[in-house]
DNA sequence: TCATTACTATGCGTATTCTAGTTGTTGAAG
DNA sequence: CTTCAACAACTAGAATACGCATAGTAATGA
């Protein structure tokens, strides 16, 4: 899951920033409005964090222009407790939740995972595939009785191929959501954590849980 | 553990929040009640001190609407011998416990243990994990026959793993409930006081009580 | 002033991430 | 039915990032 953080204060930002790579979140900080709205135009992310109090363009600015752009991922707008009216101008503009400054950074995190999950369409935030059930908020999956271990970027591939089951995802779409910005072409990452996957959810199964779009890339096989 | 203290007076306030941080709680103060309602509903926290005699809107009023948007923290109000009306609205409105002014502070540090302890869950309110045993309210540790000493620091970490045993705290949450909000990103005070807290609670163990998840943070394990 | 506590800095070992080369598969053309 | 090219899978090991221990410095407070 790749989230965009546009927050001018740099202390708040790489709070949020690290936080949000704890939970193995692709994260992506911009400094300003304009470059934020550049960011959210190009990049296809999962959710955006907006701060609304930003140097040049307004925050609410921003999030009008993106929408008007056609950008239809979730936004949360940060606003300052006595701010009520950004927030309504926010909430008009096109957000989806806001967050009053300061807040406990747990808050955030809940409130990033219900959007994630309102725009993934899992209602009650559990994924499963076949036998194999992932946890988002525990980090946890299991595989039948068994509890499997993953690393972080392993952890943030299945999660990626769970909420899109049945889908066809290409490296590309992987890269994006996974993976950094600077991300090389030519490189054969995806492939390798794929086998990584396979070795850990496929044991004892005759046919693997992700198959190859060969020419493609991958799909999650989803129930039924 | 993360205390709200609504109060107007900042010779009260001050002094509420020394005696609680002393006692190595998180404490925000508040000096108005829109201000606390506000906090209330954003941060959860484990317990909140409302005085009732409030500038602006009435103390009353604050907990009604706390309770009205779903807030299910505990509640302790703090009235003049006098507002005995004060005091029975309040309860009526979902305060859990009151004290009269003046108070000693002792009182109200008792008190809140036994709120914390209540909503805490378990029913003694004592803290058990494999061997170890911590008693909040006489902030006593046990590890088998063996009484363990720690600082105001170590033991701060040590109940909030504790309470949190079998989920993972990442270094941002733990930053913002052992530590103070905006927290200098790049130290390792988290992971020295870790180490801290194993060498005493480890001793002779062979697999940590406290495991280390990778690129995340902590987890206390749980029995079972 | 001294002792205790809180935090910082650094180097080291290891898990994770990634690269690159090899082997294996697939499917279309000959 | 072969052959071949394109693609994917696997493996080993290099590079990197991360956590841990240790020791040293700063702050606190009796």
């Amino acid at each position: 899951m790749r989230i965009l953080v546009v927050e001018d204060e740099p202390k708040v930002a790489s709070f949020i920033r690290r936080a949000l790579e704890e939970e193995s979140y692709a994260v992506d900080v911009c400094a300003d409005g304009a470059g934020g709205l550049d960011w959210a135009q190009t990049v296809n992310y999962d959710l955006i964090v907006l701060d609304l109090m930003l140097p040049g363009l307004p925050g609410v600015e921003v999030l009008k222009r993106a929408r008007a752009a056609g950008v239809k991922t979730p936004v949360m707008i940060l606003t300052a407790r006595s701010e009520v009216d950004q927030r309504v101008k926010g909430l008009d503009a096109g957000a989806d939740d806001y967050l009053t400054k300061p807040f406990a950074i747990e808050e955030l995190l809940a409130r990033a995972r219900a959007l994630l999950r309102r725009s993934g369409g899992a209602p009650s935030g559990i994924l499963q595939v076949d036998d194999v059930v992932l946890n988002p908020v525990t980090r946890e999956v299991t595989c039948g009785e068994q509890r499997l271990e993953f690393t972080t970027k392993e952890y943030a591939l299945l999660e990626y191929l769970m909420r899109n089951a049945g889908r066809v995802l290409t490296r590309s779409m992987i890269a994006e959501h996974v993976w950094d910005l600077d991300f090389d072409t030519f490189t054969n990452v995806i492939d390798v954590y794929i086998s990584y996957l396979r070795n850990k959810i496929d044991k004892g199964r005759e046919r693997s849980l992700i198959q190859t779009i060969r020419g493609s890339g991958y799909m999650m096989r989803s129930d039924g």
